[in-house]
DNA sequence: CTGAAAGCGCTTACAG
DNA sequence: CTGAAAGCGCTTACAG
């Protein structure tokens, strides 16, 4: 069933049948009812493709992700993804995921001239990100999922990684600690560089030193974390407290702190970075792992919104969102042995 | 730059250039020559709406998955995604992801008569699936990773999950195990029945009994492992071996018994399904996991390819691949104690 | 081998 | 408030 069977068997022109479909105010009352009516009996839906040709835009986001490296491959990522599709499915968008063989660039610009997409989710951003100003020049709006430098202003949601980190680095040195190591993500990743921040501050407003031995910083897996954590223990002066960028990490900085006979809470502080993905709970660790907590789930899922309201014509310098991030207090923070 | 437009330039009519770009064969060299010039000098791609329209068909393949539960959230659904988006995108083929906010009837519904998508993939599939007999009705080409029961013919790409873990049970047998566990997945997905069946059927060839106790079933996460395995081995007559669907719940098993005070290997020996995913992996597990091994990444790659022959009209009965398993023996299978 | 023309299924000024 | 008509940017018989 098309529009103009739908029309025909109203008796109706398609002009008439599509505005009352799409809520136009210049339809009388009972004519728009007796369209739903029928457009709901017969089952009908437009086609996606003469909508978009006809209106000029593709009712979809697209999210390119570099193929080899693949962030598909990252729960992270996954439980960003889930929350964004959910969100758009509200509003009808559809999700384009696009890998990218030869250069995100290649893709970008695939998608744009295509007309594939309306906007795309710059996900992950690099501290300087290349892909920022070429959507720029390629025209395509964008939404990024954190924050980067940039000449001109963005959309972007993230939240106060700085603050977060640095709330972090505060609780311990309140509980007495005076080395506190940090086992963060890649430093290209422009979050990392906002924690690493955070923690610095901490340190030294009270007076403490952030020496490069306790600043760790890798790719944040369980491997990665057990391999800084075990090599700052292994330390002549090893930190009593580690303060690490994800829940992955954080597994393999305790199986370290354990592996030396250590026990997490009473000898190593612990505090970890949970985004909230569903697989792995910080509460149900042994011991339960002090946090600080943003759900990137409905991180997500605003990403959505805010493209939507881009792609309404909203100035993107207004489309900017810091979340506050929440220091969830749990049995792995105690105050350093012999304090 | 449009086909007009590039047709105005190059002196030729819009139909000349289109089937230049096309590759058809009735256009004379030269002329192909100078159009794939100009398209490529202007930078040209074809609007894809439009190209759409005029076809039939959206180049797109769709997946819809429930919300809530969301498989999204399963690294396994994750890795999959991952290969099937980067094969599709060799074929310039869009991936749409799409979360069925009422049920997935709606959701599969609505994209079949909005046109986005040729055909979609069905993941997971349940021993009864509602899902195909639906995509049926609604005229979908589809292709299910995995198997289902069907009166019909339908197109698949599925391991040797009954093989594999007879083959693993076999392997256990043979080095003199006589209560071997099951750590299955849930039992309404085809595969866990399959993989039962497997273990079953080599139990008993070998005149073993296949006891309910030794028979476990459950989501494959680490928590789910854990509680199956420690319920195991509580028994009276506690298995000497587990057999595990997924290396989480594998990672769950292993921990259950180092709880319990006893060595992985020696004590008790333990064989996981493998499907390949980057985060964990079992040769890097202390000690290195004997594996089932298949992967699933490679299965999603595989799918985008049996989805083009799908829609280029191949049989769905033709459409059908079972891969066969590795079984990659490892450290944490021995003969059981005393034996 | 090439071009003029119709058509894919919508939307949207424009006229009435 | 409604309809006739043009247009979105392609593809593809059909004629030559």
């Amino acid at each position: 069933m098309n529009l103009k069977e739908l029309a025909r068997h109203l008796g109706l022109s398609q002009s008439t049948v599509s505005r009352a479909l799409n809520g136009y105010q210049d339809v009388s009352p009972d004519t728009r009812e007796r369209v739903l009516a029928a457009a709901r009996r017969f089952d009908y839906s437009p086609n996606a493709s003469a909508h978009r040709l006809a209106t000029g835009h593709s009712g979809a986001i697209g999210i390119v992700f570099p193929s080899g490296n693949d962030p598909l491959l990252d729960p992270l990522f996954t439980d960003f993804l889930s929350g964004l599709t959910n969100s758009a499915a509200r509003r009808q968008t559809d999700i384009l995921v696009s890998a990218s063989l030869d250069s995100a660039e290649a893709s970008y610009r695939r998608l744009a001239q295509r007309g594939s997409v309306d906007a795309v989710v710059l996900s992950s951003p690099l501290v300087e990100d290349p892909r920022l100003p070429l959507l720029d020049r390629l025209g395509i709006p964008c939404v990024v999922h954190g924050r980067t430098r940039s000449p001109r202003p963005y959309a972007f949601l993230d939240i106060d990684n700085e603050g977060a980190f640095r709330q972090a680095a505060e609780l311990l040195i309140s509980l007495g600690h005076r080395r506190i190591g940090l086992v963060n993500g890649d430093r290209r990743q422009a979050f990392a560089v906002d924690r690493e921040a955070g923690w610095r501050s901490a340190l030294l407003r009270a007076g403490l030193s952030a020496p490069d031995t306790l600043n760790g910083s890798d790719i944040m897996t369980d491997e990665a974390g057990y391999r800084l954590t075990a090599g700052m223990l292994a330390n002549a002066t090893p930190p009593t407290a580690v303060i690490c960028s994800s829940i992955f990490s954080a597994m393999g900085a305790c199986r370290a702190i354990r592996d030396r006979g250590l026990t997490i809470g009473s000898d190593i502080s612990v505090i970890a970075h949970d985004d909230g993905i569903t697989s792995i709970r910080p509460e149900a660790h042994h011991p339960p792992l002090t946090t600080t907590f943003s759900s990137i789930h409905r991180a997500g899922e605003r990403i959505a919104e805010i493209v939507a309201d881009l792609i309404d014509g909203k100035d993107p310098a207004r489309c900017q969102e810091v979340w506050p991030v929440d220091l969830i207090f749990r049995d792995s923070t105690r105050p350093p042995a012999g304090a």
